[in-house]
DNA sequence: CCAATAACCGTATGGCCATACGATTATTAC
DNA sequence: GTAATAATCGTATGGCCATACGGTTATTGG
């Protein structure tokens, strides 16, 4: 989509509808012929771009649960395809993050927001569970503080990766990130994280 | 400042010159005079509201040690301070969180963004050093990695309590999010994230 | 073949906004 | 007291943008 192109460039300031058409190569009058109002579209390119992250992590778990690999190295590679490492996750995230940003204001926007990050932590939340299956979790852990926990370190480290691309004394950032998702997953699935889990119980 | 009751009220867009001077009870002729610029007046917003809250956070440590109190309590309190939990933090959050978003486009900004989470990381990794005088903390510990990890799981948390704020079964975001950050806390300081710290000097 | 629907175009317009500018009043410095 | 500097105002203007609108060409269904 055009739009992502344009405000992955300058912002959504970027982003008008004359732009927008000269940008996809169409007339002003086809994009309202499309798009009535200007909102619909922008809320079009933000649905659009949530849609495709998610199917990538989604394929990324299922691909993973399919070829038996443990569940630990799924969510860590699910949870590494949100970091913006290389140039494309990182144009990707700018999308979204812009995207994000507006939420702040616009409800229809927060909606889409709100729902990518409740499937993002379900999806996780389903893995978790599926390892409980397999032996690989304690049994008694309760997936949903877990995915929260994972879902939150997650969008964390992808912003301190993004403001701070190269990084401190020669090791990037993106190994840091990679090293802290793993020690935070084994922390997960050995159950130490119970403690909060049985704290919300009482 | 004005600029900032505008944006949390509706977003960027709603921050014009005229409704700034109007909000403020003056005229659009004496903004002008202290901001020849728009850009200029977001950016020194930008900053206040940056270094408001960095001062509530190095003061919540200097406090918390001047008392003696432990290391971790200290951290765990001044991570609380960036949740969104109440409707103060919350407007001061989404103020904020605008801000970060047209970071993405405004090189000037996206400086007060990147150093203002430089400075907290640094500001943790300090009481991480401190903890392990104290030998609260492990003494091989590379408080860095430890303050980017406690940086993130904090970030990441604020934007999950933010979407949703009331949450399932009745237990609310707020507890969850301290309760996790009490357990990353733990994590840390038991020395369990030793692991990515030998893996980074590999 | 022909209507109706969809795809597509270009221009016009009314509104909003940042900034420019000149004037007026307070404050300070000497 | 006066000149210079700062604070303060109101209006004008030129630009940009979303949307409206009327027209033209394809596509399709019967």
């Amino acid at each position: 989509m055009a739009v992502c192109e344009l405000i992955s460039e300058g912002g959504l300031d970027a982003v008008t509808v004359a732009r927008t058409a000269e940008s996809a190569g169409i007339s002003v009058g086809l994009v309202q012929h499309y798009f009535p109002t200007k909102d619909g579209m922008l809320l079009h390119a933000f649905e659009h771009v949530s849609a495709r992250i998610r199917s990538r992590i989604e394929e990324r778990i299922s691909g993973g649960v399919e070829h038996r690999r443990p569940i630990s190295r799924v969510l860590a590679g699910a949870m590494a395809e949100l970091i913006p490492m290389d140039e494309t996750r990182r144009t990707e995230f700018r999308v979204s993050r812009v995207f994000a940003g507006r939420s702040l204001d616009v409800p229809a926007l927060a909606d889409v927001d709100a729902r990518a990050a409740q499937v993002l932590r379900g999806d996780i939340a389903q893995a978790v569970h599926n390892g409980k299956e397999c032996g690989e979790v304690a049994a008694d852990l309760d997936p949903w503080p877990a995915a929260v926990r994972l879902a939150a370190v997650t969008e964390g480290l992808s912003m301190q990766v993004y403001r701070d691309f190269a990084y401190v004394n020669g090791v990037s950032a993106a190994d840091v990130a990679a090293s802290i998702i793993d020690s935070e997953l084994a922390a997960v699935f050995t159950g130490e994280c119970l403690q909060y889990t049985s704290k919300d119980d009482a």
